[in-house]
DNA sequence: CTTGTAAGAGTAATGAGTGA
DNA sequence: TCACTCATTACTCTTACAAG
């Protein structure tokens, strides 16, 4: 089997295949998107008497454009105010009290915005830039069991959540497994039942996975906990790290999943979504 | 330039509240 | 008490900032 550490060499064509937007093509559909909401902000704007009440208003809107209109408020009126704190409602008047001295002036929000009929384009991009954030990761869990099924559906199944959901706790999942580790997806083979493979799924854009749990650290006590208990209950359990993305070439982050192989001799491996047909064989996870 | 930490944002899941 | 709706939380990745 070709180890993660051979692939450096050619990793460029192996990162991902999960496509990215060039900019301007999504100017257009930013803008069209935004419009509506800008639109009734501008409107909430010149209806409203002062900045607090606009808010207010805001807070009154239905639920599906309340959160873009809180983030044009905080933008144009309350830098201080992030939209989290925003979000619940209950907390308005407090939060008023505590940030209105803060709060521009309606007036000048209204000299300052665009007219209704030509929306700002630059604010609608800003707004667009978050859109799909997260995006990345579900298409890639989406795409690795889609892939799986296709493969194996005879012989094992995969557990765990298919986009957004959350994670299998292990304790919870299998049988004396004492601490609660919180993974991806587990594969069984189907005739018995027997779990075999404990997995791991990120995408990393550009900037390293070195977060939290997902540290390397962090991965190996993953592989260390898996593999005592799979050695406790003769079984051959072990750990599949599936990472994707362009984060992957940054820094050392090739030589720390190299090495995170290396620590599981045999018992761990990883690879990206394009290795997955030359690496995730059958012969592996039964080993 | 690299690495660690914190915070922001969207969406599904969950929880709370309300009206019948 | 039940069903339903809406708000909040939990989970995910991305971005910013700061320190090494």
């Amino acid at each position: 089997m070709e180890e993660f550490s051979d692939y450096r060499s050619k990793a460029t064509s192996y990162i991902t295949f999960i496509d990215s937007e060039y900019y301007p093509d999504s100017l257009h559909e930013a803008v069209s998107l935004y419009t509506p909401v800008l639109e009734k902000f501008y409107d909430l704007v010149f209806s409203s008497t002062n900045s607090q009440e606009l808010l207010r208003s805001i807070q009154a809107t239905k639920q599906e454009e309340r959160i873009q209109l809180l983030r044009l408020f905080r933008k144009y009126i309350s830098p201080d105010t992030s939209v989290e704190m925003l979000k619940k409602k209950k907390d308005t008047e407090t939060i008023i009290e505590a940030f209105s001295s803060r709060f521009r002036r309606i007036e000048e929000v209204r000299s300052k915005i665009y007219k209704k009929e030509s929306p700002d384009p630059t604010i609608a991009t800003l707004l667009y830039e978050y859109k799909d954030r997260g995006k990345k990761g579900y298409e890639l869990t989406e795409y690795f069991f889609k892939w799986f099924e296709e493969t194996f559906e005879s012989e094992y199944t995969i557990n765990g959540p298919r986009r957004a959901g959350k994670d299998l706790i292990l304790s919870k999942e299998l049988d004396d497994f004492t601490e609660s580790v919180p993974a991806d997806f587990i594969i069984y083979r189907k005739s018995d039942n027997t779990p075999l493979v404990i997995g791991f799924a990120r995408y990393d854009s550009d900037r390293g996975g070195a977060q939290e749990d997902d540290r390397t650290s962090g991965n190996r006590d993953k592989i260390t906990i898996i593999s005592k208990y799979a050695l406790i209950k003769h079984i051959p359990l072990k750990v599949l790290f599936i990472n994707d993305g362009p984060g992957l070439l940054l820094g050392s982050m090739w030589r720390d999943y190299s090495d995170l192989e290396d620590y599981g001799h045999g018992r761990a491996m990883v690879c990206t979504l394009k290795m997955l047909p030359e690496k995730l064989t059958k012969d592996w996870i039964e080993s």
